[in-house]
DNA sequence: ACGAATATGAACACAGTGTCCATATAAATT
DNA sequence: AATTTATATGGACACTGTGTTCATATTCGT
């Protein structure tokens, strides 16, 4: 009788598909982590996760594309979005998270790597924009939405604006580091907004 | 009697260093501008310029870098900063010519590219801060903090904060295309942040 | 049980990088 | 003017990574 949990002997045939899968997404994301997008190659993620480069060609359009699947994997799910009834202290405490997330983390420094390569792998932009950019931003507008109905917000506003001079001011420093991103960074974007920096 | 201007006859031997240069930086925007990021290598600039390979890696230290030198050899000076006594419209003209820049040149279509290999590429991102990004935020903090002595700003602001509540939304929107760079959207920054989007 | 789907190893061509020479020429120094 | 130094060049090399083809072995769906 032999051992009830055989030891890996790959050889040529078939695995198990999703086996194969979560292999590799774990490997991609596992690589990512350490080395960043400099470091990483379809080569590594393959031999990384025992499987053939052929096979990560076929089910990942592009090297970016398969990184992100990777970075989903291993950094789990995104930061909530607050929605106390305050939207001051509800944005301040998302951007707060999301500020410390970027700066304190691993994710900080992959992110900025990833819509960097993001620039010229369409596959990667494309699929970024649908499960990661996209929502935030309908969270974001459906929060801001709400805090208008309230009253908390003029009428005449394309919500879509303030996302970007909140969050996109963020990226803005992430990606184009002459300034840190702090707490008071986080702060001082959500006063400026909804005070206005004009003379009254 | 030969021709004036003798034709290119290259060999092996030293050609004048300037000469060189030039040459090499024409050939590095021509190509940027022509292929992207994507298509744009070392090989093929040296190819182009018709200079060695081996020169191209004696004076740039990385592909990013002479990337970046190709594109300001070929984009030209930057956008003034108009300073009119008016800091609503002056802001807003300002932007309005950012945004054209980089919706209807082909300035947008490098820029992002360059941005994003300098996540992979510390020389270029180097570079890319000192001769780009940081100049032209000090000349924007310079324009704010005169409005703000005029009276048009409160007095207890961080400068930095706006520029990337400006400008950085721009660049959000060019490197996360989510949303599209219009005259509007320039147009609602300024108001938004000047004015605040809270009700009063 | 059977056929379709697919993962695998091995091999190949290809592009690009980074580096080494020896040599020829420009630029600087004497 | 002669000499030394700096450097651009062509050619070659090893190396990494990409993307593909092929035959074969194995799993999966019916």
């Amino acid at each position: 009788m032999t051992q009830p949990t055989e030891p890996v002997r790959r050889g040529r045939g078939r695995r198990p598909a999703d086996e194969v899968r979560r292999e590799v997404l774990q490997a991609a994301g596992e690589l990512l982590l350490a080395e960043g997008m400099a470091g990483f190659t379809i080569e590594k993620v393959a031999a990384l996760a025992g499987a053939s480069r052929v096979t990560l060609h076929k089910w990942w359009p592009s090297k970016g594309a398969l990184a992100l699947d990777g970075y989903f994997n291993v950094v789990g799910p995104t930061l909530a979005f607050p929605d106390t009834g305050d939207l001051a202290a509800d944005l301040t405490a998302q951007l707060r998270a999301f500020v410390h997330l970027m700066s304190h983390t691993q994710a900080g420094r992959v992110m900025p790597e990833l819509i960097g390569q993001g620039q010229t792998d369409p596959e990667l932009m494309a699929a970024f924009r649908e499960r990661y950019s996209a929502p935030r931003r309908a969270l974001a507008v459906e929060i801001l939405e709400r805090a208008r109905r309230r009253g908390e917000l003029r009428e005449d506003l394309d919500l879509e604006v303030i996302v970007d001079q909140l969050w996109g001011a963020c990226y803005h420093r992430l990606l184009i580091p002459d300034q840190p991103l702090t707490d008071e960074f986080a702060e001082a974007l959500v006063r400026n907004l909804l005070n206005g920096v004009g003379r009254p």
